[in-house]
DNA sequence: AGCGAGACTTGGAAGTATTTGT
DNA sequence: ACAAATACTTCCAAGTCTCGCT
């Protein structure tokens, strides 16, 4: 439930408001007075493996030191994954694998592909099937148990509110695996002690206590931050936060301005376009590439593009970091002009790839910019992400380039749901119409998914039920026409033409279910959903088609946006 | 201006729980 | 009642952007 004092169910900005919460924190930058918590869950400790599991070095029986051991299980957990085969994987994991070694161990274990980890690799696959075959009672005692923990970890104080806290459990130790071409992938992630722990809360709470002999790294009271607990990871050497659930107050409010912000974009955006196409004449090279930028951001919502620091990560790119192998020209493709073709790979490693026809204008700055220039060189040599961003703050107060994948997915979501929703059509139509919309956002924000692995099967299993439904329909339609040539009771004949209707309903539906799935088959609708697109549009929707409201948003999804589901009318534009 | 640290949002996959169909 | 399918939750990596410092 929205428990806590909900942001003001008007639909101005969150700086106009003057309510309660504008004079209790926003002019000094505090985000909270008291906050109070149980600290996190720590990650259990090493359970060295029973003696009959085996590792075997070269053909010989080799027994591990615990340190050692531990680090040879977080390898034999991958062992079925393909990831265990990349050289760049093994080479990551042997190096720090040998740091857990004894030197003994060291000096026997010298090829990692003398190495057998499959007694092991076996011994945890039969573990999870033991697992999965527990008694209902050991299952209901775990379940128990993890409520209980849940409980006492999963809620904090903040400001007189119970809150539930988001990830409340220390990561545990493992192997890195990182995404796409990652050069850390294998390194071992190392176990957090107390000793690693910054705790954060209020001085007059009562302060999480360490596990007994222990201690924390450090105990603070910074209210103008929002993080419970903070860890330093030895991979990237990043700061890794333990905050609350998006349901909370803090991550509510925070989301509400992010779309108000979106909503002012949605103002001035037209003057912005005029700017940037102006500025595309414009004597300065780096003006430009700014604008030419910017209009690639605002037409195909790419992501602001940071630089990366090189052999840290993947090569990944976004807009700012383009390189000039990452887009080719075609002043003529099939029957267009100006054809811009990007294939570069975006967050996530995943890949983007996409033709676009440009305006000339464009067109001919690309060409420009492309001069004299090698593949791997910067596409906009004179941008970078905090150059365009101090542009567009100038130009619209609270305005970045992420802002723009904002406002897009929500106004396409509008407006697709304006043009796809039938006033008519039943209520699975609907839900049709709605993924649909929600479907063209995700394809504009490049939100991509490998397609599941059972969906070939999922599939036939559907059209399998279709089919049987379709031979159950004309089979009762047989015997409707049969009762009326055979002058039968007429209540009997009423009864028979309501089942033909249910029959075709169910067909319906199960027909729409096909095609939802078939054009979802490599779409991921998930971050768009809970991003991108101001939950009031959609509860706007529901509310004027009556839709119920669980159709588009499961339990989480509803307590996430609560402010929305609060807030919104029928009428709601965004 | 350029930087690095820090804080916070965004991202798909994997794992788990619940529902469905038999 | 069970297993398969589906829905939901957790995991944790990888982005964006701000700020303070030089």
């Amino acid at each position: 439930m929205w428990n806590s004092p909900s942001p003001p169910a008007i639909k101005s900005e969150p700086e106009e408001d003057n309510g309660l919460w504008e004079e209790e924190r926003s002019t000094d930058g505090s985000k909270w007075k008291f906050l109070e918590h149980k600290g996190p869950v720590l990650a259990p400790p090493y359970e060295p493996l029973p003696g009959h599991v085996r590792f075997f070095y070269d053909g010989k029986l080799l027994r591990l030191s615990a340190p050692a051991e531990e680090v040879a299980t977080f390898f034999a957990k991958m062992l079925d994954h393909e990831y265990t085969t990349k050289e760049m994987f093994r080479k990551n994991f042997y190096k720090d694998w040998r740091k857990e070694m004894t030197s003994e161990e060291k000096s026997k274990i010298t090829d990692i592909n003398k190495c057998n980890f499959t007694e092991m690799s076996e011994y945890f696959k039969a573990q999870s099937e033991a697992r999965k075959q527990m008694s209902k009672d050991e299952k209901l005692k775990i379940k128990e148990e993890n409520e209980r923990i849940l409980q006492e970890y999963g809620f904090c104080v903040m400001d007189n509110h119970k809150e539930r806290i988001g990830n409340f459990r220390i990561e545990p130790p493992g192997l890195f695996r990182g995404r796409g071409d990652h050069p850390k992938m294998g390194m071992l992630k190392r176990r957090i002690r107390p000793e690693d722990i910054i705790i954060n809360c209020s001085k007059d709470s009562k302060h999480p206590k360490p596990p007994q002999g222990t201690r924390w790294k450090e105990v603070r009271h910074d209210n103008k931050v929002t993080w419970l607990v903070s860890w330093t990871e030895n991979i990237q050497g990043s700061i890794k936060y333990i905050m609350l659930n998006p349901s909370s107050r803090i991550k509510g409010e925070k989301d509400w301005q992010k779309y108000e912000t979106a909503r002012r974009l949605k103002k001035c955006v037209e003057r912005l376009r005029a700017q940037y196409r102006e500025d595309w004449k414009s004597k300065e090279m780096r003006v430009r590439q700014r604008a030419v930028a910017l209009y690639f951001i605002d037409k195909l919502a790419l992501r602001a593009g940071n630089e990366k620091e090189e052999g840290e990560t993947a090569d990944t790119v976004g807009c700012c970091s383009l390189r000039v192998e990452h887009i080719k020209l075609y002043s003529k493709m099939d029957d267009q002009e100006y054809v811009v073709e990007f294939d570069f790979l975006g967050k996530d490693s995943i890949r983007y790839y996409n033709k676009m026809p440009v305006e000339k204008r464009v067109f001919k700055n690309l060409q420009l910019f492309l001069e004299n220039k090698q593949p791997e060189d910067d596409l906009f040599d004179r941008l970078n992400t905090s150059i365009l961003n101090k542009h567009l703050q100038e130009l619209m107060d609270g305005l970045t380039a992420k802002v723009f994948r904002t406002y897009n997915a929500s106004i396409t979501l509008q407006q697709q749901l304006k043009e796809l929703t039938s006033p008519d059509e039943s209520i699975p139509a609907k839900i049709l119409s709605y993924n649909r919309a929600n479907r063209a956002v995700a394809i504009l924000c490049n939100h991509q998914r490998a397609a599941p692995k059972t969906f070939e099967k999922s599939m036939q299993n559907l059209q399998t039920k279709i089919d049987e439904k379709q031979k159950q329909l004309s089979a009762t339609r047989k015997q409707l026409k049969g009762a009326k040539t055979e002058h039968k009771a007429s209540h009997d004949d009423r009864s028979k033409k309501k089942a033909v209707q249910r029959i075709e309903e169910q067909l319906m539906k199960l027909q729409m279910q096909a095609t939802d799935r078939e054009e979802n088959k490599q779409i991921a609708l998930g971050t768009s959903k809970l991003n991108y697109l101001d939950p009031r549009i959609s509860v706007a929707w529901v509310k004027k088609w009556d839709v119920p409201m669980e159709k588009i948003y499961n339990k989480t999804q509803r307590e996430k946006f609560a402010w929305a589901i609060d807030m919104a009318e029928e009428d709601y534009e965004f």
